[in-house]
DNA sequence: GTGATCGCCAAGGTTACGTCA
DNA sequence: TATGACGTAACCTTGGCGATC
């Protein structure tokens, strides 16, 4: 199928169509209650409610049982920021056909009906207080029980399968997509805390290091000093060495003189995190 | 075996909202 | 009460990787 095609398919079976905001199509089938909801795609600023998106879906025989095309990518949940993350992933690898499949929509729950969790989010953030359609997304605010859940599951598994991350949904009742953020979000949080940590130890190694350093170079100093101004000394049997470091000049104050190699001082140079 | 596609993730970033001092 | 800082939910972009067709 080329671009034509898909154009030719877009414009025939799907573009403009939008899902009546006085049209609640019934969402969740085995959800307590039954609840409905607005699921009206929302314009971008400046951008009339016909912006074109993609459906093969136009008759309410295509929708699943959450109300929402099977095959339709929906202008996602509507404000201007988060047009289509399926739209426009993998711009670069993937092909135009690609970034315009169902990617978002299938992440969002849309698909499949024992995706569809609960609807109330997504209906906050569609409508604003004067009833009409809002561009601002809604921020959701997770309750502490709900944050204390998904603290659980995460020191359990930092990451969710599908089925973990439906389950996980509808525990919380959430949308799978509010688990996939929150769980990507504390990754990243957790690794910037990390990263945090060990930049605070590398730096305290850092220190430590220095004033190593500095106490070396100066036992050096006394000792080539030393070495001056008692050389017969230092070369009493023709064998005994200074036993330097190569690598950093550190001397066994213990055994100056030994034969022995300084194995440890090489290890503990060569791998520095040991050495704090 | 190879290429296209898909689904997921990481990394790095932004936006917008809720909270609190 | 207004406001700025901060935390964080939600999202974007780019790109990698494994699975599947």
């Amino acid at each position: 199928m080329g671009i034509d095609d898909i154009c030719h398919t877009s414009l025939t079976l799907g573009l403009g169509f939008i899902a009546p905001a006085d049209d609640p199509v019934p969402v969740g089938k085995g959800e307590p209650g039954n609840c409905t909801v607005k699921r009206t795609p929302r314009a971008r600023p400046g951008v009339t409610a016909v912006e074109p998106y993609l459906t093969l879906a136009l008759s309410r025989e295509s929708y699943d049982v959450g109300g929402v095309p099977k095959t339709a990518v929906a202008p996602s949940d509507g404000n201007s920021s988060d047009q289509g993350e399926g739209r426009r992933r993998h711009s670069s690898p993937h092909s135009t056909v690609s970034s315009f499949s169902s990617q978002r929509v299938k992440r969002e729950g849309y698909l499949s009906s024992s995706e569809e969790v609960e609807a109330e989010p997504l209906k906050a953030a569609d409508e604003d207080d004067s009833g009409g359609v809002s561009r601002r997304r809604k921020k959701l605010r997770l309750s502490k029980e709900q944050s204390a859940l998904l603290e659980e599951s995460f020191k359990r598994r930092s990451t969710l399968n599908p089925k973990q991350k439906q389950a996980l949904s509808r525990q919380l009742n959430l949308r799978p997509r509010q688990v996939e953020v929150w769980f990507q979000n504390r990754r990243a949080r957790t690794k910037l805390k990390k990263t945090e940590v060990d930049c605070e130890i590398l730096k305290k190694c850092c220190e430590t290091l220095k004033d190593e350093n500095r106490r070396l170079q100066k036992e050096l100093h006394q000792l080539k000093t030393l070495q001056l101004a008692q050389p017969c000394q230092l070369h009493m049997s023709g064998r005994a060495t200074l036993n330097v470091c190569p690598s950093c000049q550190r001397v066994d104050s213990k055994s100056p003189f030994s034969m022995t190699p300084m194995a440890h001082t090489h290890n503990r140079m060569s791998n520095p995190s040991t050495a704090c």
